[in-house]
DNA sequence: CGTATTTGACCTGCGC
DNA sequence: GCGCAGGTCAAATACG
């Protein structure tokens, strides 16, 4: 069961990957409380306040269309922030930006500590085909999270240099087709015009992956997040694009780097794929025994 | 070569 | 003071 657990954790790798393409507007003012019960909620909220969409055939296009124009704000619309709890305590996160500014050597002005003390920090608890949003991430660090059988990998902005938003994406353990998003700190600069070079690319490690994989079951939840997981990530990842590519029309192999670069293309089928892979697991597993 | 990911190591704060 | 946990760094590696 574990295992399967890792499984879906690790699709988020494959989201949150998939941001660093042209990914669509993430839906960021989706109802509170947790209630994913469905996306047509949140449609009828967009839809209260963008009327116009109404006029549309296809609402998950125009929600995309309609969200460009509010990519340079960070989560204006946003009702789903949630406030940080005790468990992630802000003086600390905020304790810990000083620590590294006290690192990178004196010449790290007060200025900064300010500009660094006002971080917001914004807690989001999004479902999986919520988590793209159209900042390039790069991820610089994953930590397993006690209390939670799933690790938390930490991004940050990779589109500006100078820029230091974060964000932390976790799988909720309450509700593990729901993900945790914390973002920190705020872009400095109007959203990426490019994608990154890499974006929107799977690393090809299948070979290696299926010659050398591991077989202790026997490891600590820290053990396989800092090890194992990584592994069956990139499995997940291939599988994701395969699932992808059953998809579109089982074109084959050749046509994957295709998928690959239109990641996000079709809202639509995202939206299938991640509904598929958050709320029926029995069917991954099918896909892949 | 440039960029992304992985992952072990390191640093710091906090609680005991 | 010590151990733990969270956050970050940076080297190794992968990929186009």
């Amino acid at each position: 069961m574990d295992e399967l657990a890792y499984l879906m954790d690790w699709d988020l790798q494959a989201i949150v990957k998939g941001c660093t393409s042209e990914a669509p507007a993430t839906i960021m003012d989706s109802p509170a409380h947790l209630d994913f019960s469905y996306f047509c909620s949140e449609q009828d909220n967009i839809l209260l306040t963008f009327p116009e969409i109404s006029e549309t055939s296809s609402v998950l296009d125009e929600l995309e269309e309609l969200y460009k124009p509010f990519y340079p704000v960070l989560h204006p619309l946003s009702t789903q922030t949630i406030n940080v709890t005790s468990s992630e305590p802000i003086p600390k996160e905020v304790k810990a930006s000083d620590q590294v500014q006290e690192l990178k050597g004196p010449q790290v002005s007060d200025c900064k500590k300010r500009k660094k003390k006002q971080n917001k920090k914004e807690v989001k608890e999004v479902r999986a085909d919520e988590l793209s949003d159209t900042w390039a991430w790069r991820k610089y660090g994953q930590k397993p999270i006690k209390g939670s059988p799933y690790p938390r990998s930490y991004y940050r902005c990779s589109s500006f240099k100078g820029c230091s938003a974060r964000k932390q994406v976790e799988r909720s353990h309450l509700n593990p087709s729901a993900f945790i998003i914390t973002y920190t700190a705020e872009h400095i600069h109007p959203h990426p015009t490019r994608r990154n070079s890499l974006a929107g690319t799977t690393r090809n490690r299948k070979n290696k992956l299926i010659t050398n994989t591991p077989e202790s079951t026997d490891q600590t939840i820290e053990d396989t997040c800092s090890t194992k997981t990584s592994e069956v990530g990139s499995i997940e990842k291939e599988n994701q694009l395969e699932l992808l590519d059953d998809a579109q029309g089982q074109q084959g192999p050749e046509t994957a780097i295709e998928v690959e670069d239109d990641w996000f293309a079709s809202i639509e089928e995202l939206n299938q794929l991640s509904q598929q892979l958050a709320f029926d697991p029995a069917c991954f597993m099918d896909a892949f025994p």
